[in-house]
DNA sequence: TGACAACTACGAAGATCTTCGTATATTGTT
DNA sequence: AACAATATACGAAGATCTTCGTAGTTGTCA
């Protein structure tokens, strides 16, 4: 089984389709704000070749969304980067993600209850 | 500045390099365990034209070792997801990670004194 | 109807990654 | 000295990614 790794160009245009909702190129291309126009149109076919988008083609203006849902194909990303960077040990990338980033309070706390509930189900 | 991002051929190279200290390509490979010889060769001499390894060429068989910590790269790794895949939310990440991977109770609560010592600093 | 705007389709160029065949040099062995 | 084993060096083939030019189609509006 080979797991699902969107290039970095298709990783931005799932972006916008999961914020935007089913959307057009011209709309997707509108939120992403920068490059050209065709590039989006094509990564956008590649993305539906590839089975991640689903089209409508009944408009003119072909609608696209995503057919994965954001949830599960980052935790196909961070399975990726345990693997490929850290050996699969998930504290260490835990570890780093801390280093790097300042949580907010609301933030930690929320993760230190995540951490409770995980260890609730293996006393 | 346009971050280090290894390909998943050159982590490998590199996670051997960590584990072994300086070592020969031969080393490296075996290591691995896999693939062609000239291929390990190959990845290695582009790392070391990339800079993140560097090459000691008085025995015949040149001895390598990485030029950069395992750490840092790991970090960069982790900022690297967070913006392209996480839209920059380290809290979003741990949860995909803690929802994939069992944590070994030592490693929860060894997390939960990274985050207690984070929260300290901010209290 | 004629001109222009907006859209899809197609494909090719340039970059990068991985793989591996082949050439050549060095070392060790008999 | 001859041969086998082991190195490095070099480059090209095949894949994939990104970008964008060009062509053709459809819709709009004066």
């Amino acid at each position: 089984m080979t797991r699902i790794r969107p290039t970095t160009g298709e990783w931005e245009i799932l972006q916008a389709l999961w914020k935007l909702g089913p959307a057009t190129v011209r709309a997707v291309h509108d939120e992403i704000g920068a490059g050209h126009y065709n590039t989006t149109l094509k990564l956008m076919q590649i993305l539906a070749e590839k089975g991640l988008v689903v089209r409508d083609e009944e408009a003119r203006a072909h609608v696209y969304k995503a057919a994965v849902g954001r949830e599960a194909l980052q935790g196909d990303a961070v399975e990726d980067v345990l693997e490929r960077v850290f050996g699969g040990s998930a504290a260490e990338l835990m570890q780093r993600a801390l280093e790097r980033r300042k949580l907010k309070k609301r933030e930690l706390e929320e993760l230190r209850r995540m951490i409770d509930s995980f260890e609730g189900k293996k006393s």
